[in-house]
DNA sequence: GTAAATCGGTTTATTTTATAAACCAAATAA
DNA sequence: TTATTTGGTTTATAAAATAAACCGATTTAC
């Protein structure tokens, strides 16, 4: 049978979102935006929903006078990223 | 920039059909739904999806009385897997 | 033999997701 | 001072996944 792929990380932006953060300590909207091009709105709903999660955490800063939004990768969303690659060979490796 | 994941390739169900249909060069219904543990509802949808895309066939016969559904992934289907599976190692390599 | 249950599905409805569009406050540029 | 841009959020819409209802044919149980 096989294993159900971890719906919260089975989304583009989602996956590429941690894919980042896996490789990155920390990245903010701007740095994530750019990287995903993502739209604005669809980033935030699925920041949102990381940090929902429980896979990331969100800080809020200024730097100057404008406001910065920093992501990083929790324990717990990195668990989960491993699971999720894992998961996901067992159905590619059946090529 | 991250390259888009074929969505019709990006759904858990669709993608386990395929994965099966790589190794095993046809399965039917029964089978599939078996080793996929879906609804047959969905599996019915989720068929006709990668039918319409031209990366299956589909074929309906009998044995004795009984209907079968035997389905083939299609060179098409083929490359499309392997591009997304190409593309998903672009994502999960930032790792 | 016939009523009820099962098999192999399909169709339709509902829920969930993803995405886009509209909006907002603050800052900067013209 | 009035656009415009920046850095987002909220809300509405479109698309997808899933589940529920259904269907005809076949068995099974009585």
């Amino acid at each position: 049978m096989l294993k159900e792929l971890n719906p919260i990380l089975h989304s583009q932006l989602r996956l590429a979102i941690i894919s980042i953060l896996m490789s990155v300590e920390e990245a903010d909207f701007v740095f994530l935006k750019g990287q995903t091009n993502a739209t604005a709105g669809n980033l935030s709903v699925q920041i949102d929903k990381l940090l929902s999660a429980g896979y990331i955490t969100v800080e809020k800063s200024f730097v100057g006078k404008k406001t910065r939004t920093t992501c990083r990768i929790t324990t717990l969303g990195e668990k989960a990223f491993e699971e999720y690659v894992n998961t996901l060979k067992s159905y590619l490796k059946l090529t």
